[in-house]
DNA sequence: TGTTTCTTGTGAAGCAATTCACAAGAAAAT
DNA sequence: ATTTTCTTGTGAATTGCTTCACAAGAAACA
């Protein structure tokens, strides 16, 4: 047995955050030309152990052959595969400021098959302006036009003193993953993906790191 | 003794990231007027354990009264000093493009006391001008300025290419900490912090989550 | 003043994640 | 065909993180 969505297998956050690693790492191997590569090549190229790779690797499949290592074409497919990102995903931001409209543009996201179709903002003076050529809607309308235009994932960048409400609608209109932006704890049903940026925090780390001359560095 | 620099403890990453969650719930805590606050009401605001607070405090010290719980300007006002929050840093921007624009003009940093004091790029028709009451300057003079201009913190911003190429640069600035947008893993020296936001990876994550109907999850 | 109630701070226990170590399998070399 | 070399996949051991549980201290109250 396999791919059974029974078999609950607990995966870590930290795996998962490998695997988008080892992913990336793949596409760049299969650039430079390399047809098999090694967990321990894989595992010096992100700086940890060619047993954290394997053991990562382990819990959705054996994907190597012994003597040899992967074949970086296949596993870069399988790892897209696992991530869901063999195919592409259709995005709304919701509050075009500062870092919702640079997202817009962010080409990244783009390439890895995150389509950004739809565009929400409260300000009189965007609505219905054109931005990257989108229509931005009112948010009003959000959750009509959400549910109506198939978007499974949205990215939040509205002020922390309105991202429990916007959130609240996002959830009726159906919305299964946030990616939200706001320094704020926001609260979303159990079924609800709910992902924090928070950039402010990774400053705050580097911050203690450089004062408190702090040795595990160059993590995550 | 307590404060010694010399007592290497080793703090987890994750409880110096819960340390800026008590800050900023610390902050609101204030703002609505509460005097003291309990673990239990604290970890509650952060969805963990009470243990989970006070084990992390405790590798700092003992900030609480028993019975009555912990101040919250004080407590507020030793999770600052810990994180080294409690006075301004000056920061650089290198490669004013849309997310790097996006974040001279993001509030919450300056709130914060992460002043970006000094913008870099290499397009000349952005060399000069003037982008939110600051001159961009040219990424050629980036080693003298940078340490002139007593920062000690990037925010780097620029394509993947170059990415590494502008490190070396910075590294010899003698910067001691860079936040890194580009999705690539760079080399630093062992006395220079380097933290990887990738914003594609929480989309990945969040792929991964709805795909896989993961569990764990709110997590971060 | 004494008793009750509350909440901290922290060793110990429990749990989760990482690393070790090695058998097993496959290719390459002789 | 046989041996050597290489590298996977995985239980077991280890390390690290979180939670438990409780003594100790402080306030509130009688």
């Amino acid at each position: 047995m396999s791919s059974d969505s029974n078999e609950k297998k607990r995966i870590s956050e930290s795996t998962i955050h490998r695997l988008s690693m080892y992913f990336r790492t793949l596409s760049l191997l299969e650039k430079e030309g390399f047809e098999t590569v090694s967990s321990k090549e894989l595992a010096k190229r992100e700086k940890l152990t060619p047993a954290q790779v394997r053991k990562d690797l382990s819990f959705f499949g054996s994907f190597g052959t012994r003597g040899l290592g992967y074949n970086v074409s296949e596993l870069k497919g399988k790892m897209a595969e696992i991530l869901g990102i063999n195919r592409t995903w259709r995005m709304a931001v919701i509050g075009i400021g500062n870092i919702g409209s640079a997202l817009v543009s962010y080409k990244e996201f783009s390439r890895q098959g995150f389509n950004i179709v739809k565009l929400f903002d409260n300000d009189q003076r965007k609505i219905g302006s054109n931005h990257k050529g989108m229509v931005i809607s009112d948010i009003q309308n959000l959750e009509k036009e959400i549910s109506e235009s198939n978007i499974e994932m949205v990215i939040l960048t509205v002020p922390a003193t309105v991202a429990q409400y916007m959130v609240d609608n996002i959830v009726r209109a159906g919305v299964k993953a946030i990616l939200n932006f706001a320094p704020i704890n926001l609260k979303v049903p159990a079924d609800v993906y709910l992902r924090n940026e928070n950039m402010s925090m990774e400053l705050e780390y580097l911050s203690f790191a450089i004062v408190n001359n702090h040795t595990p560095k160059n993590v995550k």
